[in-house]
DNA sequence: AATATAAATGAAAAGCTTTTCATAAAAATA
DNA sequence: TATTTTTATGAAAAGCTTTTCATTTATATT
């Protein structure tokens, strides 16, 4: 049978007050005493009921971590800094995985409302003006990590991917491209999609490098497939192409796959790029060169500005902008 | 602020208890109470407290799923499982990422019986002594999935690994391979390693085929770190072979990095054969031909299991076994 | 019309904790 | 020694729900 505080309290000759003491407030409990009740608890195998706490303490020391796709090493990476900063300051993490379902998100947001969690992070995905009415009627902080809103005041971090499309882009311009390609996401996605494919055409723009966007952009989701068949249609249209920027390191994996399929040399003749530098870029051939999100980080940062919601109502800074870096590795070359 | 039943009460003009049955048992109240007090709650935008309610029902609607990495593909597709049928059965989950750390585990151990969740869902690695006694000692039931005791009575679901290893070797006999290794994980776990190993080493046996454990098989970790260190010792050890039987996916991954590296065509010169059939398997080139286990089945039948121990405190099945596949796909052929 | 039955509702207890306030005992101060 | 302060403890309320039991009202039965 499950013990209770009031069973302790009966073995130990102690009011339930004292016991809670012992738990909470050590220092306030006489030597004896506490050690008494510690011996009981030990024996009973006594376990504060959480429910209980958190009814009354009206926290329950846990926030949730919404994510679109729990097989993306992407968001596995983001969780990973979430649970650090998350367990260094004694919370729990709920990962919820709502399979880029928006029916699924918010039935997960139900539950985690009903069950008090005390934030949620809310990772990647734009935020659409109907999530944010539910983020605004939720009674608890919302972060985003990897994500942001221009419109809504919810705090965010993540990197600048206009200028990490840019860099992108240039990067492989100085290496001497010309003929250079993308395999982007859909640009309905403004957050994400639409700025790594504005600072890519700024580096071309800026470089004088000519650019149809018809020819040279594949749009699609970010998943292996599609980076196989945007490469297969991009190769189709634009036959020329000496380069490739694919916009997360799962469509570069699927390029490369397409072009390895072709007998198609990387990178002495097609070079790749790749973007956020997930352990997938490690477990290519040839390993993948690509822009490196700190994933770990901004997992971190934005569990530090939930903590920081929760202690003081407020954040440092509202829209925190993360480094990124270019990883250079096998898949790119100097243009021959 | 957040409404409570009471506000809800008030405003209808009801008692508590009148509202609480318009949630919980509606048939029991009167078609004009019920539609006006449902008028008040959506007004209120009232959500029931989850804490009370589960410090009342002795119920929470959650299972908790504890994983040792979530940045392996094989639990993601697992938890998929567990995820639909927990979902359609109403109850929520709670993934617990362990990080292969026995420490954290048990940490997890802990608040989840704190938190009063309804079961546990422990996956792959193997029960030691010590974990027994934490679950014997937790107050909910623990399912296994994709790992088992044999010692213990604890209910699990998984393949027959050692009749996968024997397939797995096998298929490459009959492949006309001769020279066969095996990159496989510390025999020290008995439940899965070491059956897949055994069921390998008996498939040679039974053909005739020759076999020294020392030259043919390399043990290591199931990443793709492993597979590529694994295969090149491998190789080494062993220049002869054109087989090779690795028991992930990853490792499998790894072990044809290597091979790319040192020019090795794969399946024409080694033929490699994973195993989970992950999503990894399709990442490939060439793609690989693997063991592929049930992974949603596995899950979903675990979550299954759990239900009934749920409700009616016993299981049908102690220890199920899902059958397994060999997926053939490209990189597996003849000898010549 | 009088009685029995069914339907609709509410008051209060219970579930397990923390916290406030009060009290008793011990220690410190005058 | 008498008084104040400090230390240690407990009783009871509160947090939000569900459920039991009782009561009232409406309907069915004779």
């Amino acid at each position: 049978m499950k013990s209770t505080i009031k069973d302790v309290a009966r073995l130990a000759n102690v009011s339930i007050t004292t016991v809670s003491r012992v738990l909470n407030t050590p220092e306030l409990v006489a030597r004896d005493t506490l050690n008494e009740v510690l011996k009981v608890i030990e024996e009973l195998q006594y376990h504060p009921n959480a429910l209980a706490r958190g009814l009354i303490n009206k926290r329950t020391q846990t926030v949730a971590v919404l994510i679109p796709d729990l097989s993306n090493l992407f968001f596995t990476e983001l969780v990973r800094g979430i649970e650090d900063k998350a367990n260094e300051s004694g919370y729990n993490v709920i990962i919820c995985n709502t399979h880029n379902s928006k029916d699924r998100m918010i039935a997960y947001l139900r539950v985690l409302n009903e069950k008090q969690v005390d934030g949620i992070i809310f990772t990647s995905e734009p935020i659409y003006p109907d999530y944010y009415d539910i983020f605004r009627a939720l009674p608890m902080p919302v972060v985003l990590a990897a994500t942001h809103s221009l419109e809504y005041d919810l705090p965010s971090v993540k990197v600048n991917d206009e200028k990490a499309g840019f860099d992108a882009a240039e990067y492989l311009i100085r290496l001497g491209h010309r003929n250079i390609g993308m395999l982007g996401g859909s640009v309905v996605d403004q957050v994400t999609a639409l700025p790594r494919l504005q600072g890519f055409m700024r580096a071309l723009r800026t470089h004088g490098v000519d650019f149809d966007l018809e020819r040279c952009v594949v749009h699609g989701g970010y998943r292996f497939e599609h980076g196989y068949s945007g490469m297969k249609s991009l190769v189709n249209k634009f036959p020329t192409l000496t380069a490739v920027f694919a916009s997360s390191d799962e469509r570069a994996m699927g390029a490369i796959t397409y072009l390895h399929e072709q007998s198609v040399r990387i990178p002495e003749e097609i070079s790749v790029i790749g973007f956020d530098n997930t352990r997938l870029a490690e477990m290519c051939y040839p390993k993948l060169t690509t822009v490196a999100q700190p994933l770990h980080s901004i997992g971190y940062e934005a569990a530090t500005k939930l903590e920081q919601l929760l202690n003081n109502g407020s954040v440092e800074e509202m829209r925190t902008y993360v480094p990124h870096q270019i990883i250079e590795r096998e898949s790119t070359a100097r243009v021959t």
